[in-house]
DNA sequence: CATTATACTGTATATATATTCAGTACGTTT
DNA sequence: AAACGTACTGAATATATATACAGTATAATG
């Protein structure tokens, strides 16, 4: 986020205002009226330079289209969690291209802190009540225990399953569904990782 | 508060989802979109009974100009919602509505407002998700339609079951597990009202 | 049986609104 | 000195948008 200018944060503190007032965001001419300026212009530049330095989004065409950028909605914050998709592919699991949406939460939501959120695909885990496109609060950690309900990643494929350790050599990985086969994991040939595990889930129907 | 009906609450829920989602209201040509009505009038003439009724107001001539009234529900506004428990969803017992404890979690966290959460007893509804111990989000309304989750109250027992409306005088409550029965309820002999429907659900590793 | 509310399609239009273009002016950076 | 960002006025314009008007149809109400 760079720097802003008094003259800009004016503006954006206007468009605030506005909305709290009004339940929507002004126009180039309720700005002009508010800060004193004669030229819808003057509020289009701001606007314009606002935009550019990330405080704000203008949908182009749309009227009274600015919606404000702040902290609860970006990524990083406390109370801000992203929503990954269950990517098949072998890309970092938190890169932008794989985040959805943001889903804002109390930090204290669950009973652990988590990381992200993980949107299911498919059936394998459905007697465990996780159905597809349920969203699993996920902790990232490699601190998993049997019976814990795992984000495991095995040659670039990610998939959400019960955490059974056999022997020293051998992991098992098993679904909550009889028509899954459960995935046996020889620690020796085999690469595993373990992405973090399930400590919550968030239904919308 | 009149009554609403169950097209005007599709336009009032795709009014907030728009609202949450982009910043701004939807125009008339934004609604239709949503909702596959075909005139711009149909989302006026919705619009004008929303706000006769008193749930919306509209601002006269500007663009975008609806505001959601009644409640503090601004986007990211939190509240405290109480869970109440439900003693055993399969065959269905005295309903013992004590509010065990609050969950402070944002109003615009489901798709629709809700009222409470429910604490659910028993696997009558596994095949569908919602395990024991799970909370579902319940939104208190008697606007349910078939295959809606809903929370029906027969003879001050009180049940977490599919809705199915198979004549005038006969509704199915159907769960969602091959263990349990499908209670009939034959609507002149037995009394049933309807608490709500389920709107989403959390579950707490 | 007339009236009213709901629930739409379809067309038309005034105006609300974003956005571009043409300027002026000042300061900072390259 | 040229280039750029800031900070405005003023005017022009395409289009986004609310809103009225003309219909059709169904259900509920008094």
């Amino acid at each position: 986020m760079k720097e802003i200018t008094s003259q800009q944060q004016r503006v954006l503190d206007c468009i605030q205002i506005y909305i709290n007032k009004t339940g929507f965001p002004p126009t180039r001419a309720n700005i002009c009226k508010e800060l004193g300026f004669k030229s819808p212009n003057s509020a289009e530049t701001h606007l314009r330079a606002l935009e550019k330095k990330g405080f704000i989004a203008i949908e182009s065409g749309a009227s009274r289209g600015i919606s404000i950028i702040n902290d609860e909605n970006s990524y990083g914050s406390k109370d801000n969690y992203p929503v990954i998709g269950l990517v098949a592919a072998g890309s970092p699991t938190l890169a932008e291209e794989n985040i959805e949406r943001t889903i804002n939460c109390p930090k204290s939501f669950f009973e652990s802190k988590f990381d992200y959120f993980l949107k299911v695909k498919g059936l394998s885990m459905k007697d465990a009540g996780i159905m597809e496109d349920d969203l699993i609060a996920v902790k990232k950690t490699t601190d998993v225990r049997n019976g814990d309900i795992v984000i495991a990643r095995i040659d670039d494929e990610v998939t959400v399953k019960f955490f059974r350790r056999k022997s020293a050599k051998l992991v098992e990985l098993e679904p909550a569904n009889e028509d899954f086969e459960t995935i046996k994991v020889n620690l020796e040939r085999d690469e595993l990782s373990i992405e973090g595990k399930s400590i919550g889930l968030l239904r919308r129907n």
